[in-house]
DNA sequence: CTTGCAAATGCAACTTTTTGCATATCAGCC
DNA sequence: GGCTGATATGCAAAAAGTTGCATTTGCAAG
C-alpha cells in the first residue's frame, strides 16, 4: 500500500486538509494516483494515529472548519525509508482492452462509440496536463530547476496520454474499416 | 469488477484451467489484465456456480489432473451483455511517479538504481511484445484479420511500454545532470 | 425561502485484491 | 532416496478500495 506514501509525499510540499488531497488527486495528481475522499480521511487519521502526521483544526468563517495536516519528523522519516525500497512495477487492469480483445462479439459501432468515448477523455487528460506544462514552462529558470521532478512525473502525463491517442488512431481505423466492410456486404444483398 | 469479465473473454477463444488461465495473465495478457491465482481459482468456483461457466475434471497421466473450464451459453450472454456496457477510463496508482515526485528527499543515486531497475523490466516487456507481434506478422492475412483485434490490444503494449522507455530517458537525463553537478560540487571543496 | 452547489468530513457495509500458508502429482537430476 | 521445479489447486485472514449514506456551513441564484 502506497496510499499513505503519496499523501507524506503532498504534505511534504505543503501542509493540507483532507479535501485539498482529493482535489490533487482529481486534478492534476490524477495522472498518477487516484483515491476517494473516504479512503483519504481514513488513511489520514490512521497516519495521525501513528504520529506521521501532525494535525491542527482551523476553523472558517466563510467555509466549514478544516483539519490542516502536515508532515511530522517520523513521517519524513518514514517517507525516506520508503523511498529507498525497491517499488513494484505496475500492474495494471483495463477493461476497455479486454472488450477489444473480445470485441469480435460486440457490436462494431458500439465499440466504436466506446473508443470515442474514451478518445475525447484521453485528450481532455492530455489538454489539461500541457497547461500544466505550459505553465511550468513559463516559470524562471531557478524555480523550473526546483520543480524538475515533479515535472518529470508530469511528462509520463503527457507522453502516456499522446502514446495512448496514437494507439487511438490505429484502432479506430480498423473499426472504420470494418464498418466500411458491414456497409459493403449489406449492399451485395 | 471486470476479472470475471476477462475470465470469460480468455474461455471465449478456448476452454482452459486455472493454471493456463493465469499463465496467459502472466505472459502475454499480463499488459492489460493481472491477477493472482487465488483470486482466478476463486472466481472461477464462482462463475461456475453461476452456471457462466461449465467445468470438466480431466485426469492426466503425466501431471496432477486439472479442471477445465469453458464458457456456457449464460456466460456468453453474460459477456455480450457486459461488452454493451460502458467501460470506466483506468486509473493507476504509480508508485514509481510518487517516489519520483519526492525525489528531492532521496538519494540521487538510488532513484538512477531504481529507474535503471524499472528500464529492464520495460525493456523486456517490450521485447516479449514484439515477439509476439512478429509471430503475429508472419501468419497469413486471412488469419491476421481473425485476430486483428486481440493484435489491436498488443499495439496499446507495444506503444506504451516505448512511450514509458521514452520517458526514461527524459528522467534519465535530469538525474545524470543531477550526479554531475554533485560530483562538480564535491570537486569544489 | 428554498434549491443547488462548493467546501468539508465521516461511518458502515461490501467487494476486491493481497498475503501467507498448505498440499498433491510427477519428471528429472544427482 | 531425496531434491528441485513445473503443474495444479485451494483456504483463511488481512489489507485496500468502492459504494451508499449522511451531515454541516455558507453562498448565490431564482
Amino acid at each position: 500500500m502506497s496510499l499513505r506514501h503519496a499523501i507524506l509525499t503532498l504534505l511534504e510540499t505543503e501542509p493540507a486538509s483532507g479535501y485539498d488531497i482529493v482535489k490533487h488527486f482529481k486534478q492534476s495528481l490524477g495522472y498518477f494516483w487516484n483515491a476517494k475522499h473516504q479512503q483519504v480521511y481514513q488513511e489520514l487519521r490512521r497516519l495521525s494515529d501513528e504520529g506521521w502526521l501532525l494535525c491542527v483544526e482551523q476553523a472558517q468563517s466563510d467555509k466549514p472548519d478544516k483539519k490542516v495536516y502536515s508532515i511530522s519528523p517520523s513521517g519524513r522519516a518514514e517517507l525516506k525509508r520508503w523511498l529507498a525500497e525497491p517499488a513494484a512495477p505496475n500492474t495494471l487492469n483495463d477493461a476497455l482492452l479486454v472488450k477489444l480483445y473480445a470485441g469480435a462479439l460486440a457490436e462494431p459501432a458500439e465499440l466504436r462509440v466506446e473508443m470515442a468515448r474514451h478518445r475525447a477523455i484521453h485528450q481532455d487528460t492530455l489538454d489539461s496536463l500541457q497547461d500544466i506544462e505550459q505553465q511550468y514552462l513559463e516559470l524562471d529558470p531557478a524555480e523550473q530547476a526546483r520543480q524538475r521532478l515533479p515535472y518529470l512525473t508530469l511528462r509520463r502525463g503527457i507522453l502516456g496520454e499522446r502514446a495512448w491517442l496514437a494507439w487511438a488512431d490505429e484502432v479506430e481505423a480498423e473499426l472504420a474499416a470494418r464498418a466500411e466492410q458491414l456497409n459493403a456486404e449489406a449492399f451485395d444483398k
